[in-house]
DNA sequence: GACCGGCGTTAAGGATCCGTCAAGATTCCG
DNA sequence: CGGAATCTTGACGGATCCTTAACGCCGGTC
């Protein structure tokens, strides 16, 4: 069940909201001003927030900066003023909608479902593991059958690289981009060279590599 | 540089958002109808959709939801409606967004910022299925029966177009102009050729294809 | 029933791309 | 300054891919 807070000095409002969510299936917590906002923010990550500008401590944008130091949860903002302005200052400060009020309870249910299929954001994993082979991403770090394995820059970098995408077919020009800079995309050689390389520290067989695999024409995969 | 799709049938609205997303560094597509949009969308595939709900050839809700079978890309509906039903239902069909006509530049471009800030290029992890072959757009993959199937560079161009438009007619001339470049409109040898390639790999019976069908004298077909 | 155009299939040739090796150039570090 | 590690460059055989041509099949037409 996602978590959403609601933050209005509305009590009216708030009142509203709080059964109209629960009615759906959301997890309500309310705040009447910014740092109570804050507070529970902290307390109980939300997997969304509603946040009224006028708020009476603070100004909403300010609220609005310190949940985005810590928090990535959409933020969608509701707001008395239909300035244009006052629409681009909170979604440069990091909403992710704007309404204004009036408005009504079936957009804004609407514009959260849409606002929380976006959400499930995917927290990436620091190694990655083969059969055969295991690469630690934050450490910088390879080990083959318990045993580390020396790389060099280039070949770590171009490793890390497909490591990062799995499956993902990545082709020689955004490995030279990535590895050399935007002006190697011709250097084609290089990467047969590194490839070759790599593949005789990682892949027990060279000629029928398992995991570090080639598309003829169009550049390489790693596969888990 | 990110690519946007614009949508509308107005030719001036049209021209005015070009120059101001070029002149804001977007790389920008444009089309005036339903069927235009989703080929364009095909052969260049966009971080970005600025979709007009009301188009001259087929309901604007209907060329969201062909675009949402293979395509993740942030989508932004612009309407003349007010109405509370069509903004759910254009959220709700998969849209990310929703403003309503007049409106701002400048807000339209924030919130264009607010969308490509939750996406940021995304790596599509659409795939479109059959009962016998999966296609991973995203990662440029195909399996059969789980096992990944080998496709050459040109054998997956074809592919890619025909799956980016499901039951969809495509032409001789679009897939040629689209895989080889314009100047091979008049080579239908090649294609004989790359489709019964593509059966041989990806069908059970290459006699009865069931995905990949032939409209004699015109074109092709991918039936999901 | 013969002709004909469009399609599917196959295979061979040539062009392109890849893996490999090794030697020279460069950078790094003591 | 000198040695070691790393990077660059070029060349070669082999693998992969694209092109081209030929042939059989099917459906429509006269």
């Amino acid at each position: 069940m996602t978590g959403v807070l609601v933050v209005d000095d509305d009590q009216h409002l708030l009142k509203a909201l709080r059964i109209t969510l629960q009615a759906h299936g959301y997890a309500v917590e309310t705040a009447a001003d910014g740092e109570a906002a804050l507070i529970a923010a902290s307390r109980n990550p939300p997997g969304l927030v509603v946040l009224d500008l006028g708020l009476p401590d603070m100004d909403g944008a300010a609220v609005l900066r310190e949940l985005r130091r810590w928090s990535s949860a959409p933020v969608l903002v509701l707001s008395a003023r239909h300035g244009s302005s006052d629409k681009v200052d909170a979604l440069d400060a990091g909403a992710d909608d704007y309404i204004t009020k009036p408005f009504g309870l079936e957009e804004l249910l609407a514009r959260l479902r849409a606002l929380l299929r976006r959400a499930p954001e995917t927290a990436e994993p620091s190694t990655v593991d083969t059969a055969e082979f295991s690469v630690d991403l934050g450490r910088r770090m390879v080990t083959r059958n318990g045993e580390p394995v020396r790389l060099t820059p280039t070949e770590w970098s171009i490793l890390e690289l497909l490591v990062r995408n799995p499956g993902k077919l990545i082709t020689q020009q955004q490995i030279l981009a990535t590895v050399w800079g935007p002006a190697y995309e011709k250097e084609a050689n290089y990467l047969r060279v590194y490839m070759a390389q790599l593949r005789r520290k990682l892949e027990a067989d060279t000629g029928n590599p398992r995991h570090l695999l080639t598309e003829a024409g169009i550049g390489y995969r790693f596969r888990p």
